[in-house]
DNA sequence: GTCTATAGAAGGATAGAC
DNA sequence: GTCTATCCTTCTATAGAC
């Protein structure tokens, strides 16, 4: 079976990763498409012939990466498993996931708060809004016994997405008041341990939490 | 006493407020010279009249942005409470401030992350580096009682500010998931709610820490 | 101090040769 | 498909009148 990436000519794919790359990096605004143009090794018109405009290019960039984001997100909690194997499992791989994009929330993030419109597609077509209830539903006897109610989802979800995101997102800012947070190989340990301090965190307070 | 800041002419004033609206909204690269003037009513060679070039406009508005974030977050604890007390007083203080400022983070976030060497200033100036070790030491008996090492501080330090800051940093995406995070008066209520759920839930993960 | 006009550079996009 | 050359718009920045 022939994959679809197969299909796409290789310099067509040089582009979109070097665009990947460039936009992760510098934002829209702050993009340069000769600098994407250098970073793929090709010619400034060359992006034009493939791509026509830099909106273009972008959107076709911005879209494979907000569904890379959601998918890793979403997949775990689609599984049968009770909610506390779910956290333990969305931690450990979501983590290893930002580890290797950590450039990716911060990118989706502002891209999103600058222009909500592009998170319109995502939303409409995967209904994506029904998540919470899903969620609840499916855990509805364990989660209210650790006295969550259906409405307390929102709270309970944000923290969590929260305690893998945050520290990525907000490496930089942070590493003002933690130093060490500068060296990467540093950071990566800390988010290695995070799996196991945020999944302890969040069952502890779950499982101690007043009803 | 005559203050600073009326010391400073009204239109110097009104470019630095319109700057600090459109940066803000915009990130550097994204924000325009003109889009300043008009915001300030003004022409746009005054801008440069008055701060020379785009450059140290965005400086004198980052600088000012960066330590508002920072005075705010650090003044609670360097009080005198326990540190039970200072997390409450933190998570209501610091929610009421994003919520008054909810584009801060994410520019502070962005700008931080496009460009480190913004941050020099503060970390050397205030020696932010040591904070971690002061704040454990002000606290080390109640948070070994918690069963919190000095080298778990990072973890505890960053889960908390995440549980204030990230809400507002994600807002536009995690409305994908749930739309009533798009509806202000609703997220408002939702980090008023917030306040009490991370107090509480800090807590009880603290309280019930296996040591 | 504030404005109008404009210089000058940068960046997105296209024409046209190969 | 790929390149060079160039157009045209946008943007920062400055000159100069008032």
């Amino acid at each position: 079976m022939v994959k679809k990436k197969e299909l796409i000519g290789q310099t067509q794919s040089k582009i979109f990763d070097a665009a990947t790359e460039v936009f992760e990096e510098k934002g829209y605004a702050g993009a340069r498409m000769q600098g994407i143009a250098d970073r793929a090794g090709i010619n400034k018109a060359l992006l034009h012939y493939y791509f026509r405009t830099k909106d273009q290019l972008f959107m076709a960039v911005f879209h494979v990466l907000l569904k890379k984001m959601f998918d890793k997100i979403l997949s775990i909690f689609m599984e049968e498993a009770t909610f506390k194997e779910k956290l333990r499992r969305f931690l450990d791989e979501n983590i290893d996931f930002l580890i290797k994009n950590p450039k990716l929330p911060l990118f989706l993030l502002n891209e999103i708060s600058h222009n909500p419109a592009l998170a319109e597609g995502l939303k409409e077509k995967l209904q994506y809004g029904q998540i919470r209830d899903l969620i609840y539903d499916r855990h509805s006897k364990e989660l209210k016994g650790y006295g969550i109610k259906k409405s307390d989802m929102p709270q309970l979800m944000i923290t969590i997405m929260g305690m893998s995101v945050f520290p990525v997102a907000a490496r930089d800012m942070m590493a003002i008041m933690m130093p060490q947070m500068n060296d990467t190989r540093k950071f990566n340990a800390f988010m290695q341990e995070r799996k196991e301090f945020a999944a302890g965190f969040v069952m502890t307070a779950l499982k101690n939490r007043k009803k």
